[in-house]
DNA sequence: GCTTTGACTCTCG
DNA sequence: TCGAGAGCCAAAG
């Protein structure tokens, strides 16, 4: 599997993110110097530690990253197993698949 | 190599 | 406050 520079970005970022914190694609694609916020969603889209590999140890939980407003947004294997690992996590999602950002949002720094 | 697409965000009415 | 439209950039076709 090749992984493009961009997307290494991207997964690194991703990995900062602590276990019981969000963070947004504006965030990361902001931290990268860049506004391709879509391009971001692609990247963990198409993203080699996906949820299947989640219980290993090198994974990237892209399941903390969400929308900017505030909602969870998509997930490659549906919406709702986004929400169950963030909810696994202590984050609670309420059922319009919105949370907190206020006290979950992780700035990266 | 040009066109389309997308796990998004901003602006405007 | 809310919906529609435009803009953004990397990947895939």
């Amino acid at each position: 599997m090749k992984i493009t520079n961009f997307q290494k970005r991207v997964y690194e970022l991703c990995k900062k993110v602590p276990k019981g914190k969000v963070t947004t694609y504006k965030a990361i694609s902001k931290k990268m110097g860049v506004k391709a916020y879509r391009a971001v969603g692609m990247a963990l889209n198409k993203n080699p530690y996906g949820i299947l590999n989640y219980r290993g140890k090198n994974m990237v939980p892209c399941h903390r990253v969400i929308n900017s407003n505030g909602f969870v947004g998509q997930f490659a294997h549906g919406p709702k197993t986004k929400i169950k690992l963030l909810q696994s996590e202590g984050i609670f999602v309420n059922k319009n698949k919105m949370i907190n950002l206020k006290k979950y949002l992780f700035d990266f720094k």
